[in-house]
RNA sequence: GCGGGCGUAGCUCAGUGGUAGAGCGUUAGCUUCCCAAGCUAAAUGUCGAGGGUUCGAUCCCCUUCGCCCGCUCCA
């Protein structure tokens, strides 16, 4: 498997799909360039989830399996935001870790996921001993009875040295606020995993940190976007209010997000720069739940359309302890890529019941859920908002029913890059097929998806003589002439030729050859199967548009 | 981020303390009436980058960047 995927590399190299960012200058970890035929495959992607999206929507009728019928619109929203986005979004929170390395085993932990036990003392709260341990979700232990122990000997140890009038008390507290707490002085907090010395805590932050205007400074600090999402949520009431859609309706945005990952890895898989297929559905809060269904079951749908088998493709749902702090609901489709180990999938698309978390936070503040497990907005130590909202009422009046209420949303949300990434790995194929002399020859071949494939058709002249390159180059421009992405090759042997267009996935091959000047009939071959079909020069263009629409 | 391995032509790789080769591919010409054909010719590397040792480094040492595996982290 991790074979096949050092072919794929190969092949994406030596034939132009995708290079590595910098590459002259050693490269740079996490960020990737498209090559001439990669920006074509990636834009056809992008363009089949478009046009899935936006340009063949009808609003006019239910598609199967969708509650009623709906309205989709698109957005293009810029890359840099007002920094109170990702306060109110969450992700200032979730992707801003303090951390500390241990500098024994060389462990990581985030500094708010330690938990410390403290033993103090009851006057003036100095602390006398401590242990670090991390509190198992599953199974919620603590605190491990040799740690017990030895805190009771360092108690011990500092009432012979003080004397033994005081008294001790134990708390338990995050390794953050132990921090805070006792700063200078007090026993130093270890590695929960080996009692090691630890770092002091460092910052991680998963967003790129910019700066807007000229002058340097914490006022003009802004981050690139880590998603599309939110250019949609805080453009939620410019479209309502300009584009005269109902809900339920659809808005898709196509664009470049950034993630400063600790470990880019799997070739594109986790790039720091990424390009996401977002589409955010407005829906009534009790419809949502069929909404999401449709919208999971249709997004599955999509990939096995352009070619994704289903054994290496799936659909799952998350469990319940493993959703994100919005979501009451999310399924991933996921895809089998050849570098992960035999049963393990990786991330195409999540798609996402995400409540009316984003609206609200976006109105009201940052929201976090409380103990009955209801969204209440997050309050710092002095009970106000942690991150105020815009204060902007997000609300949907729906003039039928005389309601007025915050839309629940529903996120499928893409990865362009591991999509057409996918899309690779699933057409790489290896067979065998005679040469010309009948011996059996290894043969590499993309079998993209018609729409997907770089390049539609190869115009061939049998030979370079008797009038053929001519033919050949006037259906080459008859086809260019009608949009279809084509090359015309009359370089080396006809079966070489055949064998470069099978290696970039170019489904159809026509040929011309002596009988096309007596009758004027081409052949066309199918990249799968090797058969050549003999048709009328003059249909080639219709032949190809019918096969490319159906 | 840590540990281990690796980095030589477009690709796959060989090789040596005295500034480099093979196969495939690419390009040009001839030949060629259908699946990597034949013949002829040609191009290509600052041996990942920077520094050090040396009379001399692609080779030895250090640093750095990148890739792969494991750990960690993460959607």
């Amino acid at each position: 498997m991790a074979k096949e995927m050092d072919k794929i590399v190969a092949l994406c190299k030596r034939r132009g799909f995708i290079f590595q960012s910098s590459e002259i200058y050693g490269g740079l970890n996490g960020f990737w360039d498209y090559g001439p035929l990669g920006v074509e495959l990636k834009r056809n992607v992008k363009e089949a989830w478009w046009k899935d999206m936006i340009t063949r929507h009808d609003e006019l009728s239910t598609p199967k399996g969708a509650p009623s019928s709906f309205s989709m619109t698109g957005l293009d929203c810029s890359i840099i935001m007002h920094p109170q986005v990702w306060k109110c979004s969450g992700h200032d929170d979730l992707f801003h870790d303090f951390m500390v390395d241990c500098k024994e085993c060389k462990s990581r932990f985030r500094v708010d996921h330690v938990t410390v036990a403290v033993r103090r003392t009851t006057t003036d709260k100095t602390p006398v001993a401590c242990e670090t341990f991390i509190v198992d979700a599953e199974t919620g232990t603590g605190l491990s009875k040799t740690q017990s122990k030895r805190l009771d000997q360092a108690v011990g140890q500092y009432k012979k040295e003080r004397g033994d009038d005081v008294e001790c008390e134990q708390v338990t507290m995050s390794l953050d606020s132990y921090l805070k707490e006792a700063p200078l002085g007090g026993p130093a907090a270890r590695c929960p995993s080996c009692r090691g010395e630890l770092t002091p805590p460092r910052e991680f932050n998963l967003m790129f940190k910019t700066t807007v205007g000229a002058l340097a400074g914490e006022e003009g600090t802004a981050f690139l976007r880590p998603e599309t999402a939110q250019g949609i949520f805080v453009n939620f009431k410019n479209v309502v209010d300009s584009s005269r859609v109902k809900v339920p309706f659809g808005i898709a945005q196509v664009g470049k997000s950034f993630r400063n990952e600790i470990t880019p890895r799997n070739y594109t898989f986790r790039s720091r720069e990424f390009e996401q297929m977002e589409m955010e559905f407005f829906c009534h809060p009790d419809e949502s739940r069929k909404w999401y269904e449709y919208w999971r079951d249709r997004r599955y749908q999509w990939y096995v359309k352009y070619g994704l088998a289903s054994d290496r493709l799936q659909l799952r749902d998350h469990d319940p302890d493993e959703l994100s702090h919005y979501s009451v609901g999310t399924a991933d489709v996921e895809y089998a890529y050849p570098f992960l180990s035999e049963g393990e999938f990786g991330e195409l698309e999540g798609i996402a019941h995400r409540g009316d978390f984003d609206l609200r936070s976006h109105m009201e503040g940052k929201l976090v859920r409380d103990e009955e497990g209801c969204l209440v907005v997050q309050q710092d130590e002095h009970g106000q908002p942690k991150y105020r909202g815009s204060g902007k009422d997000l609300r949907y009046f729906d003039d039928q029913s005389r309601e007025r209420f915050v839309p629940h949303v529903i996120e499928p949300a893409a990865g362009a890059d591991r999509a057409t990434l996918a899309f690779i790995c699933e057409a790489y194929h290896e067979d065998e097929q005679p040469d010309e002399k009948g011996e059996m020859q290894s043969r590499v071949y993309m079998k993209f998806h018609p729409q997907l494939a770089p390049i539609k058709v190869a115009v061939f002249p049998l030979i370079k003589k008797d009038g053929m390159p001519e033919t050949a180059a006037g259906l080459y421009r008859d086809l260019k002439q009608a949009g279809i992405a084509c090359t015309f090759d009359q370089q080396a042997a006809i079966g070489r030729r055949y064998r470069r267009q099978d290696e970039i996935g170019t489904p159809w091959c026509v040929t011309i050859d002596g009988q096309t000047a007596e009758d004027n009939s081409v052949t066309l071959r199918d990249r799968d199967t090797l058969e050549q079909t003999r048709i009328p020069l003059n249909d080639v263009v219709a032949e190809i548009t019918s096969r490319l629409n159906a």
